[in-house]
DNA sequence: GCCTGAGTTATACATTTGGATAATCTCGCG
DNA sequence: CGCGAGATTATCCAAATGTATAACTCAGGC
């Protein structure tokens, strides 16, 4: 009547850990992070409980692996965004800011997952400056194109104009995230284009009209 | 050795589930929705926790009380924002802008709270009709100020508007509130009339020039 | 082909959690 | 001043959680 031990494959520690850290970003991303529960993470990966602590000191360790790794593919997307597009400073602001409003960085698991860490994060020193240079990197980069634009603008101002942005791309990424049947397919981007534009007295429609909702150029 | 039974005073019911539901959103503020359990909330509220469940059938119907007291909040002051402004269009969007971009409403906690429920809400019928009915009244509010401006404008570019006026202030408040450091006194909130001005064509600093940070009407 | 070591599972354990129930204390009322 | 009602506490309980440890099994080296 005891059923045998359950069979299993040997797996390297890096696709181990990174199904770990893949369980548990998804299990926060859907229920926040009372849902990722060492055995309920266990069983999203196909392993069992005791395998964590193997690849893992102890779960605020994965926890923590999983915000790093959230981070870092954020970094990553953003500097994708830029890859193969133009050299006219207007085409690159609007690449960007299209990019961080559509998918996969406008997705419901995104903004589950960045709130679902809120608060670790916020008592949690590592994941603190983890979090903030993430933070800093993305405003810089787009604090460095609006400065790339024909246009005069101090120091203060273009501060001030790369804050406004970026709450304004957050701002839409949520409600576009949150709230994804109330928007029809790319008015978010239009939105987010349009205003931008307002904001710094640029217009980025005209200059993406080449760039379609999927960010592949139109031939 | 054994000590006495603790003493205590009887309290109305409605001063208890205040209390109770103000413990618990300020441990969900602090800590996450992890944060509050039954017997950390029982201690914040000086009471044990058995009493929680005399006034609240369950855990869960305790934590829908205490974000139904949030939105409720808000939505309060929201209203207290337009109060005694004047007739202006300017000025009251104005107003309006400039009361959710500074304390009660721009807060660490409240961010907190607001990132601590959203899993709950996203997985419960009940909160998510009270989550978009309030956001829904938010927005809604802020579409008939805009409506109200000296400009022509159609229905379509209206409700764009307002989302992208929306998506703005709700980043600023983010922003804000977790970064409060980063950002001279006041600078959220003239960064958000400045920014909801240009997506407007409207000049919204000139109409607060007399409204102090605090919200009352220098004299 | 076996045998050793590491990857993996199974089991156990102390703690914490939400919930249930009974005992007890407070306070308004006669 | 007594007393009854119900507000509040104390105690108990089953389930879930993170962690520790022992047992097993897969894979490569001799």
């Amino acid at each position: 009547m005891d059923q045998p031990r359950r069979q299993y494959r040997r797996e390297s520690e890096q696709s181990r850990r990174a199904s770990l850290i893949a369980a548990t970003q998804s299990l926060v991303a859907e229920g926040g992070p009372q849902a990722a529960t060492v055995r309920a993470i266990a069983a999203r990966a196909g392993v069992t409980p005791g395998l964590i602590r193997h690849y893992f000191r102890t779960k605020d360790d994965l926890t923590r692996a999983a915000y790093i790794a959230l981070m870092d593919g954020m970094t990553d997307k953003g500097a994708d965004a830029l890859e193969g597009v133009g050299a006219m400073p207007e085409e690159r602001l609007a690449a960007f800011v299209a990019a961080g409003l559509r998918p996969p960085v406008l997705d419901s698991a995104a903004v589950g997952l960045w709130a679902g860490y809120m608060h670790q994060v916020r008592n949690d020193p590592v994941l603190l400056q983890v979090h903030e240079a993430g933070y800093l990197r993305y405003r810089d980069a787009l604090e460095a194109l609006i400065a790339a634009l024909p246009r005069e603008a101090d120091a203060a101002q273009l501060r001030a104009e790369a804050i406004a942005c970026n709450a304004l791309i957050d701002g839409l990424w949520v409600e576009g995230s949150l709230l994804p049947g109330s928007f029809a397919p790319g008015e978010i981007i239009t939105i987010g284009l349009r205003s931008v534009g307002a904001i710094l007295g640029v217009d980025l429609l005209a200059h993406s009209a080449m760039v379609s909702d999927t960010g592949k150029k139109l031939t």
